[in-house]
RNA sequence: GGGCGCGUGGCCUAGCAUGGAUAGGGCGCUGGCCUUCUAAGUCAGUGGUCGCGGGUUCGAAUCCCGCCGCGCCCGCCA
């Protein structure tokens, strides 16, 4: 017999009696009734039939023990320990600053890292650096070859006019594209001068991004550069001799024969020789899978295939391993797609500045310290920005609007740490010694409180088996929100003793509870607001 | 043309994997609530052909088929 989860007023789970009325013959109310009356379990304080349903009602009395006992003495956070597993997100080209498209990206990866952290993985968080391919060739042709009047500004900044003039110019003269291709070729090949450029230039360019990222509580283990990995690639290549098929000089795979879709070839080396990133990516992923069996990769929708095609290749040479990938949709602005190369974009740099403002612009006269304006002022904007991002499906698309993104009320990462700084400041006003008494938990304020409490390790295994960091957004909402119920209806500190001392451990647990919750989104949780 | 994804009030969005009881939220707009723990809060009102059509089922936003709209991909780019 299955059980379902009930909706509010019919109880904790139901039973609906319809499919036992079928193989029984009979009225499902009259089922269900039967039922009710037979069953009773000490977990329930209630078993009811109401038409055709048996709703039950958990004993909460029980749970509300259960749930602060566990959560106050963190036994409620903990997970079995796992496997090691590597997430790679971001890994964005490093031709300029990052994007607030591609910052979706680095977004929901960094919160499946940390999910997955809490989940018991041993995780490791990697960047895949693209310093091989055309986009950075290009990006060092420019430099190379253009002129331009360079800003004292961080690296990210100072080199993106090249690409995006080389770029121009590459539409104006399409002979510039064999210049180009000259440079991937030597770059393959280890060229001394090429390698020392495109470190200063791609490595600086890449130090900005960091940067940016860093400034978004987003970090990484391992930046694993794509030209190391040349050698890789072609002992790859060397592997699988048996599927590669040759076309004027240069190879490929035919995918028809592995069974993917959408796409006949899949080509591993130009006619001049050079590895192209379908077999570097191969590559990287099986080095990957040497480190951990298991993998992540946080994508744009415009990888599917590719990413289809890999895996497949992959699993041959490597059957252990075990890939997966998160997509997203791309964030698109009102006037539509954002665009590096035509400076259609917004900066998150930018987005960080701007939402800062608006922070400062709104607490200017909360009577904040000096020196804690600039903490609170970057703690609530970085909050509003991941919030923003996380609390749409991964796999929907979003418009950016400026107006959503700087509004602070209703599902803004501000509402749910505002009502952490609230739990703070009654906790911080009460003289308690800790004791309290489950007997004098009734209201059922309370109640909810503790029922969604309960639900945190079932939500971190849910976000954490199905990839998606937004199933712990949209839980730290339902929790906040419940909070402002409680705080509304159940006074703390001004009500009689015990009622005072069980709500004060409520409050407690629930401090602890909303503080990990917004951790694992990578928005802190401020003490005061 | 083929493959994949998305389509829920004016706008954003949950629910779809595992079909069930009046489709949840938020923004906006209108009107209330600070002599009680922080009003970035809260309450009420407003607003819905769950893209369209068919099918399966006692029951479909949810599953199946067809269609329409939008996005992405189908490169010796990455």
């Amino acid at each position: 017999m299955e059980v379902d989860e009930a909706k509010e007023d019919f109880g904790d789970f139901t039973l609906p009696c319809f499919s036992l009325a079928k193989e029984m013959k009979k009225n499902p109310a009259l089922i269900a009734k039967e039922i009710a009356e037979k069953l009773k379990d000490e977990y329930f304080e209630k078993i009811e039939a109401v038409g055709p349903y048996v709703n039950f009602w958990i004993n909460a009395k029980k749970l509300a023990e259960l749930t602060l006992k566990e959560i106050l003495s963190e036994e409620l956070f903990k997970f079995p320990k796992k496997e090691n597993i590597i997430v790679e997100h971001t890994s964005a080209n490093p031709t300029g600053p990052l994007h607030v498209g591609r910052t979706r990206n680095s977004i929901i990866g960094d919160s499946l890292a940390r999910i997955m952290r809490k989940y018991g993985y041993n995780v490791e968080v990697q960047y895949f650096v693209n310093d091989v391919g055309k986009q950075v060739a290009t990006l060092l042709w420019g430099i190379k070859n253009i002129k331009i009047e360079e800003e004292n500004v961080r690296g990210d900044y100072r080199y993106v006019p090249y690409y995006q003039a080389a770029y121009r110019e590459l539409e104006k003269n399409p002979k510039i594209e064999e210049a180009i291709q000259e440079i991937i070729w030597k770059y393959e090949r280890g060229d001394e001068e090429l390698r020392k450029i495109a470190k200063k230039y791609v490595g600086s360019v890449l130090k900005g991004i960091e940067e940016s990222l860093k400034n978004i509580n987003i970090h990484f283990d391992n930046f694993v550069w794509e030209s190391s990995l040349v050698n890789k690639a072609r002992e790859v290549a060397d592997s699988l001799k048996e599927y590669l098929k040759e076309d004027n000089g240069a190879f490929y795979i035919d995918l028809k024969e592995l069974g993917v879709e959408g796409k006949e070839r899949l080509y591993l080396f130009r006619r001049d020789g050079t590895t192209l990133y379908p077999l570097r990516d191969i590559a990287y992923h099986l080095i990957k899978g040497e480190k951990a069996r298991k993998n992540v990769d946080v994508l744009g929708e415009d990888h599917k295939l590719h990413f289809q095609a890999i895996k497949k290749i992959v699993k041959i040479l490597n059957k252990d391993i075990e890939l997966d990938a998160l997509f997203y949709s791309f964030v698109n602005l009102p006037e539509g797609k954002m665009s590096t190369r035509r400076g259609k974009v917004v900066y998150l740099d930018d987005l960080l500045k701007e939402t800062e403002a608006r922070v400062r612009d709104i607490i200017k006269d909360r009577g904040y310290k000096e020196d804690e304006i600039e903490k609170i002022t970057r703690v609530i904007a970085v909050g509003a920005i991941r919030f923003h991002i996380l609390n749409v499906q991964e796999e929907k698309p979003m418009t950016f609007r400026w107006e959503d993104a700087l509004n602070f009320e209703g599902e803004s990462a501000p509402f749910i740490q505002y009502t952490h700084a609230r739990a703070t400041s009654i906790l911080q006003k009460a003289d308690w010694d800790g004791e309290y008494s489950i007997e004098s938990i009734s209201h059922p304020q309370e109640i909810k409180l503790l029922k969604l409490m309960a639900k945190y390790p079932s939500m971190v295994e849910n976000a954490a088996e199905r990839l998606s960091p937004y199933v712990m957004a949209r839980y730290a909402y339902a929790l906040a929100s419940q909070f402002n119920q409680f705080y509304r209806d159940c006074p703390v500190l001004n009500s009689e003793e015990n009622v005072r001392n069980a709500r004060l451990a409520i409050v407690k647990a629930f401090k602890k509870l909303i503080k990990d919750v917004l951790e694992l989104l990578g928005i802190e949780a401020p003490e005061k607001m």
